[in-house]
DNA sequence: TGTACATCAGTGAACGCGCGTTCACTGATGTAC
DNA sequence: TGTACATCAGTGAACGCGCGTTCACTGATGTAC
């Protein structure tokens, strides 16, 4: 696809040509490979061009996995359906929705953990990092709030567990370039499996809330 | 540190300096930051000399990758300890030496996972990485053993299940830079919560395989 | 023990390249009156 | 409706830089006899 559409002298939406130039390289060649110049150049444009709406290369990048940790938010909070139809159902799609994104968006997968970004120096990538794992951890509290108090987990602790898991396999195990592990099942099956059995240490799983009946 | 000591015209140990030389680079600016020539110039060489000792860039960074992996699997099997003092304990450890590497040897974190290697392209590299993988699945089919034959999972999903959480972990919360994300609690209770409760899915880990007894 | 010679591991200069970023500029757009 | 003008988003040339890699070379080392 090339984003050097336009008409005149002005580009008329440079930041989104630059936006998605910057994810085809990201694509092709992984963040390393990218540069504002190419990027630049994918969309038709002079390399000093970017300045009008980057400060630098990072600015760039950061927007990026900006956008990607919006679209990773909506793809998980449209896999949870509000918990729909039973919790534990709803919080193994929510897993295979973030794997589902970390395959189909390669590029936006790898501007999000691949690139060093300091977080701290771009408060709006903090933010959009934060909202997508809370959408991860407010599952995880209803899933708690459904088990007898005595044996209720730290919510905030099976949300991060769930999410080191699902990066962890999907870092090592989808991967778009050679240096992606091979794996006698598919990435999908494994965290399901990881999933449901964590789930079955607190009681969870199982046939027990599975039907949406709240009966325990 | 310096890796440009050298007596003479022949500098002696020129593969040793450059490897420490990458390291170093590998630490200062990640893995990107990294160029064959400033290795060089570390290790008081012309850029040139790199060439006598590596077929290109990839070469040198595969040849770090290769080492981390064996420092890796040396440092998995001296937790393991052939499962003393009992299989769950020495599990554990396991998982505690994985992040041990993780955080104190970043820069062969960095060359294993983050350089996008081709595995194929270096049959030895992918070799290292498979024999410590190994010593994770012959822990696991240890632990496996021990269950009642019904509910024996598979122990090739378990080591798995184990290295995703703890690659997981150690990408997300044990890494060098600013991209670190900050975690309420260490990141070696939250690998060791994790692997707990994922036994005890099985009916493992509690009290029952704890003081070395195989009584069950 | 001495010497001729092969081999090895460096040098240093050069190649072509592309980068990030700045700068003074200019063409296009839109708004006030 | 027309015009003057401010603002904006581009240009293009230039800067200094460092890179990976190749090449013919040379100094050092070690071995055969």
């Amino acid at each position: 696809m090339s984003w050097g559409e336009r008409r005149g002298y002005h580009h008329g939406n440079l930041r989104e040509a630059l936006v998605g130039a910057t994810l085809e390289l990201i694509a092709e060649k992984g963040p390393a490979g990218f540069t504002v110049a190419e990027a630049a150049r994918l969309a038709g444009v002079s390399p000093a061009a970017p300045y009008r709406h980057f400060r630098d290369a990072e600015a760039l990048l950061a927007e990026v996995a900006l956008r990607g940790f919006e679209q990773l938010s909506a793809s998980l909070s449209g896999a949870w359906r509000d918990g729909r139809p039973d919790l534990v159902t709803a919080f193994e799609a929510l897993g295979r929705a973030y794997l589902g994104f970390a395959r189909s968006e390669p590029a936006y997968y790898a501007a999000m953990f691949e690139t060093r970004i300091p977080v701290e120096a771009h408060p709006d990538l903090a933010a959009a990092s934060d909202h997508a794992f809370g959408l991860l951890r407010h599952a995880a509290e209803q899933l708690s709030a459904q088990l007898p108090k005595p044996e209720r987990p730290p919510p905030l602790m099976m949300a991060l567990h769930v999410w080191a898991l699902s990066h962890g396999i999907a870092s090592l195990f989808c991967r778009p370039d050679r240096a992606r592990r091979s794996l006698p099942m598919s990435a999908e099956e494994l965290l399901e499996a990881g999933v449901l059995l964590y789930l079955q240490s607190f009681g969870l799983a199982g046939s027990k809330l599975r039907g949406g009946a709240k009966s325990s």
